[in-house]
DNA sequence: TGTATATTTGAGCATATACTCAGATATGGG
DNA sequence: CCCATATCTGAGTATATGCTCAAATATACA
């Protein structure tokens, strides 16, 4: 009987079990906080989406405009547009105008970084 | 007329217009293949749930089992075994068994790195 | 073998997501 | 002012996602 036995507590109100108590008391505090959890896992959800992973690794090498993204990325100018938007809502990218053509980048040289590191960590 | 005109070129058959041929030419070429951009945005999209993620950042610190993730994270028991299959077809989490209970730990250490690395970011 | 606990599984459902389409804006040049 | 080009916008839609619920497994122990 080397197992542990399981300890039923109150949390928000509601019984809920738990067989290592202690560890998930550890876990919840060492967890960041609300906001910080948002902002972390809305950033990777931004990635995980093939066309916005392919328009941000190409933009990492330097502006571009939207139709050319849409031409990159074989998506329409209109599918790119509602993409971008997303992007700059989220604070990665911004854009700037040239007359007609709006050329967008990188706002955020963390992205970069992070997906220049997991470019690195993928090849091994 | 400093503004560049639109070329339009053919691609998989259909025409497409593009104001930077050159710059869409050499960003397609850099691209990462089909396969690697599918496992890549494949493991930003896992990470881009908050459950997920908070599951991720807390067996960085050490094994857990069902139903203890399943408090830390305040969803059912049934709920995490779902999240967890999905982490285990992803690779970036194995089980072992102890009796009864089955322990989820980390299965690449570029993950524990990846997210290590995002929380320097974020917290600049 | 029978019961309890831990976890899994599949179906069903509500919401989120990413696209299309039609029409609106914005800018530049006759 | 009128037209062409580049981009944006909102509604509608099809699919993906993450949950719940009920029932199935797996293991331990009496």
């Amino acid at each position: 009987m080397t197992a542990k036995m399981t300890t039923v507590v109150e949390q928000d109100g509601c019984l809920v079990k738990v067989v290592h108590l202690e560890r998930v008391r550890r876990a919840r505090k060492r967890t960041p906080s609300a906001e910080r959890l948002a902002r972390m896992s809305g950033l990777y959800q931004a990635l995980g989406d093939p066309t916005r992973l392919r328009m941000l690794l190409a933009l990492k090498d330097g502006e571009m405009c939207v139709c050319d993204l849409a031409a990159l990325t074989d998506t329409s100018d209109s599918a790119m547009s509602h993409q971008l938007r997303r992007l700059k809502d989220l604070a990665l990218v911004k854009s700037r105008r040239e007359g007609q053509i709006l050329y967008y980048f990188l706002d955020d040289h963390h992205v970069a970084e992070l997906l220049e590191s997991t470019l690195q960590h993928l090849s091994h």
